[in-house]
DNA sequence: CTATATGCAAATAGTTTGCCTGTTA
DNA sequence: TAACAGGCAAACTATTTGCATATAG
């Protein structure tokens, strides 16, 4: 389930240079590590896995890359509470169900249609960011003690 | 338009010990100060403009002060881009349509019934946050030059 | 060969914390 | 008169910037 269905090198090398960024082996293995794991990483965290396969990475670039990553359409940037942006590598329409106790995401699909609301006079749309706050079961249930 | 409807003197106090807090003037001048104008502030921006009318005031408590807001359901907290959390007067159910570009945020409400899609199982909705990320008309005019 | 990207380190937001004093209920 | 809230300054976290070097196209 979910399309997080990763480029191939070269389909990522020419999602790049259409975005008007060059191919460097920096965004490669950041792009890897996003899509490697299903979760929504910090930037911080992004640097630490990347780390891991290229010590020397610094986090100016990993800051770099990832901005890359997102003009590019190759990963999502989401704010779900203040602090730390994370990364999301499902370019999927869907939106977050965000638990505000303990900050697992969960991302579900998003059927068109529903998305019909007249907006500003002339807004050009880019994107939807839909977040549901709220507790996961989890957590739900623990409270209820 | 648009329920931005600021609570008595009352009303307000009674909201904050419901919630588990105390009427504070600092509380109350941080409240007034959201209600004022129908925008979308920082904290830092709310900071500054309590100043205006209580000098004193500080940073940390204009923090706790708006938390203590936003958990009485008194003001919303909005996280429309990187870096500074934005906070807003309207407690409608709205949507932010926020320029990319230059900034501006819109609100726009949201008609119910469109909010059907099955979450994860168990997971306990608190609220919504639906922003759309675009261009403004006035950013969007500009750019075909 | 040249514009663009990297690495490093320092700078700058944005937010939180600790500690002591003041105030609300 | 407790428990909670405020003020101040310092600490912390997240992100950006400047600059010298390296590299992709």
């Amino acid at each position: 389930m979910g399309m997080v269905e990763k480029k191939s090198g070269s389909e990522f090398s020419e999602r790049l240079s259409t975005g008007g960024f060059r191919f460097t082996p920096q965004r490669q293995h950041v792009y890897d590590v996003v899509m490697q794991k299903r979760d929504h990483p910090t930037a911080e965290e992004i640097f630490i896995r990347t780390k891991r396969t290229m010590p020397e990475i610094s986090h100016a670039t990993v800051y770099n890359c990832l901005d890359a990553l997102v003009k590019c359409g190759l990963v999502r940037q989401v704010q779900l509470e203040r602090g730390a942006t994370r990364f999301c590598p499902n370019m999927e329409e869907h939106c977050h169900y965000f638990c505000d106790a303990c900050g697992e995401v969960f991302d579900v699909p998003l059927q068109k249609d529903s998305t019909t609301m007249p907006g500003p006079k002339g807004f050009q749309v880019d994107h939807y960011d839909i977040a549901v706050h709220g507790l996961c079961a989890d957590c739900a249930g623990s409270r209820k003690k």
